[in-house]
DNA sequence: GTAAATTAATTCATCATTTAATTATATGCA
DNA sequence: TGCATATAATTAAATGATGAATTAATTTAC
């Protein structure tokens, strides 16, 4: 009887008592297990039962490992979004001045950090851009790397340079920015069942957006696009 | 003097018993509530309680002139959500075939409906794009008006006769279009907290969209925009 | 034998839903 | 016109389900 194997949890079956050192770390299992369930249904949908059983384990085990859902939500920003944005942005420091290159440098850094953590972006956009609750707070107390506003002041700068059109109100441009890197993403389930189409993958949308941002904020073909 | 109509209170105090002729209609009362706080928090998180609550009644009267919570959605996809729908189709069908002006048109068009309907972006982008949960199967299934689709086909027709740019991908161009026009509006609480900036309005957002639009697919200023 | 990890069972709160009672309006009838 | 009664709208209270959080036991590695 090690559980009925439904849906895609991998029921571990754990034996009860205290683990061997071989053992993989239950505490990052849940985690994972709850980011998941996060990301497809949305935080206040998923119950401590339901990442319990998936992970094959009882509901108390997460009490055991992080109190209660507020800190376990906590640790899920302190120990996976915010490494991810860490990295994120240390990508885009590197990517220059250069609003072409670094409109270029976001998109394409983005997918590579959604491409690890694909429930970012479902996750992101409903519970921290759309919803107003914990998490968003959590996350704008938190100082977070403040991506966002990196963008925004190197906008303004290459704006005050006459390297960027100065029409655009940077802050603005960078909301765009933003929408059109995640939402699509987050909501390709839906794009897909509409279109009947399986082909609207990562890659496909992220050059579709690289391609409709260019000829504009002076994004040219910055050499290495083809 | 009916109503002092603030944000979590108004507190009718709706006399027992059959109501006279003249007072207001509280199921209409009761949809715009509900529709109120889903917007603000989601449906999942938003209890009958609450809807009763605000509308200043027993949570029994949700009961009484919707069934459950199933149906109290249903009631407002199919008295609210779809109507706004059709009116912009249908603004959308006036918008002829030019690229540029659909384009124009689809924002400025959501425009309008969406400052009619305040509680639409939150909504859509959370409940619907993003959620997976029953709204969106009600939605899809419904055979709502697709503007999508339509706009799909009106752009795959403009290729075919070289008015628009091959290079992209007709249903992308869409994805990205809603995106660009619903998200910012979804999100602008967080990007208001975020930069500080309360100017971050709903016609400034649009503005920016179409100037970002602009100069790609072949938009070029259409006529009316300065 | 001891301490860590885990389960089973319990408690407490919240919420959706239902039922029975209550209030006031409208309507029929004299 | 005045009164009685049916009926629509509403409340208050009860029920049942679900879930978070807790506690006490149980298992196993060290």
């Amino acid at each position: 009887m090690t559980a009925p194997n439904h849906r895609g949890a991998p029921r571990r079956s754990r034996r009860a008592g205290r683990p061997g050192a071989d053992e993989p770390d239950l505490r990052q299992l849940l985690l994972d297990t709850a980011i998941a369930q996060f990301a497809r249904v949305g935080i206040g949908a998923t119950s401590l039962r339901a990442i319990a059983a998936a992970a094959g384990v009882t509901p108390a085990m997460l009490h055991y490992y992080f109190g209660d859902k507020a800190r376990l939500t906590q640790a899920l920003i302190d120990e996976r979004l915010l490494p991810a944005l860490t990295a994120l942005r240390a990508q885009l420091e590197l990517a220059g001045d250069d609003p072409a290159a670094l409109i270029e440098g976001f998109v394409r850094g983005l997918g590579e950090v959604v491409a690890r953590h694909p429930w970012l972006p479902p996750l992101w956009v409903r519970e921290v851009l759309c919803e107003g609750g914990a998490l968003r707070d959590a996350m704008l107390r938190q100082r977070a790397p403040s991506i966002p506003q990196m963008l925004a002041q190197r906008f303004a700068k290459a704006q005050a340079e006459g390297r960027l059109d100065a029409a655009l109100d940077p802050r603005l441009l960078v909301v765009s920015l933003v929408g059109l890197t995640l939402f699509p993403v987050a909501s390709a389930p839906v794009w897909q069942q509409l279109f009947g189409a399986q082909d609207l993958g990562a890659d496909a949308l992220r050059e579709h957006t690289l391609a409709l941002l260019r000829g504009r904020a002076g994004i040219t073909t910055p050499g290495e696009s083809r």
